[in-house]
DNA sequence: AATTGTGAATTCCTTCACAGCC
DNA sequence: GGCTGTGAAGGAATTCACAATT
């Protein structure tokens, strides 16, 4: 275990190998190697020995690592031995398809609140029967909720506020959807997911198309 | 302008610096510099010089950049000078969200259709009045709307198949919701937004949160 | 005087290659 | 023999700092 600074870029694999790791242990595989996970799903063995080894020693030489084990320490290094409420502010389209979403399902991750601002929204529920509250609860009910991760699904406009006051109620990380880079307090983890990005630069590959020559000898 | 490869970063960052420069055209600005730029919205200023000159000498030493103008650049940079008609996979709640996202309206980017392999959802319409189709009808759909987007709003499980027929139905570019990374071929754009390695990457930073605490081994 | 465009310096990330261990 | 863990090398992205330009 170092005391490293450790890069999101790793961070955001460690999630990849231990998704690749419950599959394997699904169809029944016990020990694997950064060899075989590399050549299986794409993967440089190095780098995953590398990222791996800023968290401990997991492997034995000669042999490789125990899939159990592996996942084991994966998803304690994730923090997915945990469970995590989420609270939603933003009951449109998107915050209830997220809220709906069933991936959270059999997961650590858990809604546990929707917020808006509209009254017409106020007491909808979603498919699992989590309630929208009024903004205004936001204070009460994510502390009586004990919620910790605060999902912003709002328009643009209103993505800065709500990130303060999401801030405000005590929160700890936050994950954005909306097109804008909210500042937030030192302490506070933000993660914005934007989606306009994502399309236009899939449009500007488009355009440029022909990017990728044949590669030379 | 040179032929150099350009690194996805500097395409995202594009994105960033155009929204910038919608918000000073909307409150009447007409001129700015890289300094400007970079103070008001968190940014650095050799790094958006660096990034324009990518793509053209858009600046005047000693004055700086037309707001309208770079404007101009940038969204035909980007491609958002023309229409790009988009299909999504998937009729659940994420991609009649994403069938219903207000973002898109006034964009260059249109929803043109929607798949489903659930004879339950086929008919439905989005809020604009987008059908939704049988994937099986993928092909001829793709090619008679005109669709060069395909987004991937299904479960995992799917999502490699689905990202197949997309491929083989002619589209260019991909936007992928599913947490999987499935393959494509070459010339064929694919774009993934990993909800699941955003969620799990705050849990972590939520964990070891304050580097100043390492936990015992 | 002010700001761009850019080579050089720096920092960060990835990959190589091999000593060390099973 | 085979595989891990890791220092060193290589490559990419960012930032610095300044000559060139208006």
């Amino acid at each position: 275990m170092k005391t490293e600074k450790i890069s999101e870029f790793t961070i955001n694999r460690l999630s990849i190998y231990l998704r690749c790791l419950n599959l394997l242990a699904a169809s029944g595989v016990t020990t694997t190697s950064s060899q075989a996970l590399a050549e299986q799903f794409q993967l440089n063995s190095a780098q995953i020995r590398k990222d791996l080894t800023y968290f401990g020693e997991f492997g034995v030489r000669g042999v490789g690592y125990n899939v159990t084990e592996l996942r084991a320490h994966l998803n304690e290094i994730l923090g997915l031995d945990r469970q995590h409420r989420i609270g939603i502010v933003g009951a449109g389209n998107l915050g209830m398809a997220l809220a709906n979403y069933r991936g959270f399902e059999h997961e650590c991750f858990q809604v546990a609140a929707l917020f808006d601002k509209e009254a017409s929204r106020l007491g909808i529920t979603s498919r699992s029967g989590v309630v929208v509250h009024h903004i205004d609860e936001l204070d009460e009910v994510v502390a009586r909720q004990r919620i910790v991760i605060g999902v912003v699904a709002v328009p643009a406009e209103n993505a800065q506020e709500v990130v303060d006051r999401l801030t405000e109620s005590g929160i700890s990380a936050i994950l954005n959807f909306a097109p804008v880079r909210p500042n937030t307090r030192p302490g506070v983890q933000l993660k914005t997911m934007d989606l306009a990005i994502s399309f236009e630069s899939l449009s500007y590959f488009l355009s440029d198309s022909g990017q990728d020559g044949p590669t030379p000898p």
